[in-house]
DNA sequence: CCCGATTTATAGCAATGGCTATAAACAGTC
DNA sequence: GACTGTTTATAGCCATTGCTATAAATCGGG
């Protein structure tokens, strides 16, 4: 332990010189710390695909009957064979079941992260509209946020907007 | 056009049979239309990284004088050579400016991007903890949400922030 | 029962974002 | 100026997520 090394990156600012004033700069943040969100960002992104399809496959059982491939890659804007890889995917992770040429299907388990993933969309995308956001930003933006809300945020968006219902009912 | 397909997947409901009635299904919504947030989601997955690159290069300068490989993996929470290959494409991209063995730098376009990018992360950060949720979710959360939020949804946070500031501040 | 349109499947390609293992360059210390 | 520990660089490797082009399967009508 000669050089800067571990010293600087990871013990250094744990303890800063200067303690942290009344609003004073924001106590820069021990790297682990800091890690920790990349890392929990890194994670929604790797399950973000499944929880869309999930629920896309989901709406489009119910709303038209069946889920094609066809009509999945329409909707998400990517090309069919994307789709089919996806599908392969989600099949071995146990998510869904393929019956060729007759469409997909969700098993237990893919119902369950459907009605999950879901509920949080709906969540996320009525909050931004009980933010003031226009309905149209409020669908596309909350397309990305969802997956990266925890369950305590999502209870904080739950209860502001039930509030903000409540403010701007009738009563 | 004889089967199914644009016909169902496209058209159909474009004008569905039922007209909404009040607080009734929410109207199955265009395919291109949903595609839409798929895609704009996409996108900020594709920039995303290099956004959170510049922005803590940007602060380790400040904070620790120089920006090292090694510190920012630390802080990432990735492997070095991760970094390593990350830089390099930045640079092709003309974001920073590598002085071998001397740390990374930012270029004028770099610095631009950092601190747009900085920006707004403290913007949802201030906004999720007036939310109500704990400083550390709202770190965590922060980290991923960032990426997704439009400018119209970082105006509204902002104004919410004001908001609740003004409301719990003395006056 | 065959045709034509639609839908799926497959092959092959590329970019991205991770990793480990190892070599090379550098900076301080003696 | 050589040792030694730190930092960078490089060389593979792999998984993921997208694409195009093309072949195969299916289905509804005639
Ligand atoms: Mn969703
Ligand atoms: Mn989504
Ligand atoms: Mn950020
Ligand atoms: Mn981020």
């Amino acid at each position: 332990m000669t050089q800067r090394s571990t010293t600087r990156s990871t013990t250094r600012s744990a303890t800063p010189g200067r303690r942290a004033g009344p609003e004073a700069a924001p106590t820069p943040l021990r790297p682990e710390t800091r890690a920790e969100g990349f890392r929990q960002a890194r994670h929604a992104r790797r399950i973000e695909l499944s929880e869309d399809y999930v629920e896309l496959i989901g709406d489009l059982i119910r709303t038209v009957g069946e889920a094609r491939q066809v009509d999945i890659a329409a909707r998400l804007g990517v090309a069919q064979p994307t789709v089919a890889k996806m599908l392969k995917r989600l099949a071995d992770e146990g998510l869904v079941l393929q019956r060729p040429y007759r469409g997909v299907f969700l098993t237990a388990a893919g119902e369950v992260l459907a009605e999950r993933s879901r509920q949080r969309h709906r969540v996320v995308e009525a909050f931004l509209c009980a933010l003031g956001v226009s309905a149209e930003t409020a669908r596309r933006d909350s397309e990305g946020i969802e997956h990266h809300v925890s369950d305590e945020t999502l209870d904080a968006m739950r209860r502001f907007t039930a509030r903000a219902g409540k403010a701007s009912d009738g009563r």
